[in-house]
DNA sequence: TTTTGGACGAAATTTCAGAAACGGTCGAAA
DNA sequence: TTTCGACCGTTTCTGAAATTTCGTCCAAAA
């Protein structure tokens, strides 16, 4: 009993590293359930044995790899020890987890992005408008002693990651319902990207707990 | 000579803004130049009189309606007098005036975006799972006194904002390109998330909360 | 001269019937 | 229990004819 469980895990492993592969290489649609029952050295409908069908197999993989990012996210957090620390170890591991995720999905985006194109050269012009402003505000509350002083490369960064970030709304996706809906959030996002989230402890502290770690 | 540099751009104005209405309304490849040479009440040939072709209308079409959204961003911000509120100035007309650029793009996003649908459900969940994870790390931290008290409702805001501004990352435009180089750029972001932008003078004063107009 | 209308050709798009391919099922065999 | 090949209904591809549409041209109107 648990030999055979063990062996249709196995089984599963196996077709789904190969669909992997393979949805990896020439995306959902042109994978056909024949050539991953043919790469596998096996018949078609011995996938239905394992299988619902050929959306499940995707949404396995895909499942799978999410839970492959989450995994490696969780531990880096877990090694950090302060919270500022978990929350840039969650940044990191993101961003340098979401170029090997692309390995799977680069063919699916293309599938998806290749309808845009025209759009996107004057989307891109705008932007660095966009970041010019946001770069000359900065400026100006720096220049006020509104904002504390930053290196002329790390404004820029930060000006173009707003930018980028607010790009997260553009694509039609559900959660983004709650930001967009009320004005209130972007507010409470600017306060405290402006007066940070550290607690207030430390911030008129007298020398409270963790001065190590601040530079 | 100036009268007829006047009675171009009027022309030109015309065909814009008709032209806008009918993308808005029928989509790029369902609008025919015929269609908005009859809208107008002129003949074909006239829209070839003042521009190239059709590719050239629909990207003037769209450069002007990017140019509103920031004519009135910059207005906007404008209106207000400290960094601070010019930040929120910002976020907040880009909010309400994306909204209102759909007007015009919703018919080409949802040529652009009803391929996708299968993988939507996946992300979602996913991201109502990171949500719970950065809703976490920032509780840890208030318990723990490193950040400042949230209201649930904001944290939530909050952790939601986050992960959606993430998302700008996911779009394949070339500006993301800086902040995904480099780590520094998202240890960067949290540094400022978490210290603030705000400069020490006012974070280690007493009791002005705020100067009035700008200093 | 400046501006317009309609005819015109080349190229792209649509149509649609027949063919191929594909996802999924079933009974039988190993 | 696990695998397989044959089979079915549907979807997708193909290719050629018909239609639409972009863009040009030139005569005519302003």
């Amino acid at each position: 009993m648990v030999g055979q469980i063990n062996k249709d895990e196995l089984m599963v492993r196996d077709i789904l590293s190969i669909a992997k592969k393979l949805f990896a290489q020439h995306g959902l649609k042109k994978t056909t359930m024949e050539d991953i029952a043919n790469a596998l050295g096996k018949g078609k409908s011995t996938l239905y044995y394992y299988f619902p069908g050929k959306t499940e197999i995707f949404e396995a993989v895909v499942d799978e790899e999410m839970r492959n990012l989450l995994r490696f996210t969780r531990q880096a957090i877990n090694l950090a020890t302060t919270a500022k620390d978990k929350l840039k170890a969650y940044f990191r591991t993101r961003v340098s987890l979401m170029e090997k995720l692309q390995n799977l999905s680069i063919v699916v985006y293309e599938e998806i992005f290749n309808h845009l194109g025209t759009i996107l050269k004057l989307k891109q012009k705008h932007d660095e408008i966009q970041i010019d402003i946001i770069k000359e505000i900065i400026k100006g509350g720096i220049q006020s002693g509104e904002f504390k002083e930053l290196l002329e490369k790390d404004m820029e960064l930060f000006s173009c990651a707003l930018v980028v970030a607010f790009r997260g709304l553009e694509l039609p996706i559900p959660v983004s319902k709650m930001v967009r809906s009320c004005d209130h959030g972007a507010d409470l996002l600017v306060d405290i990207m402006v007066d940070g989230m550290a607690g207030n402890g430390l911030k008129t502290g007298f020398g409270q707990k963790k001065m190590l770690a601040t530079s």
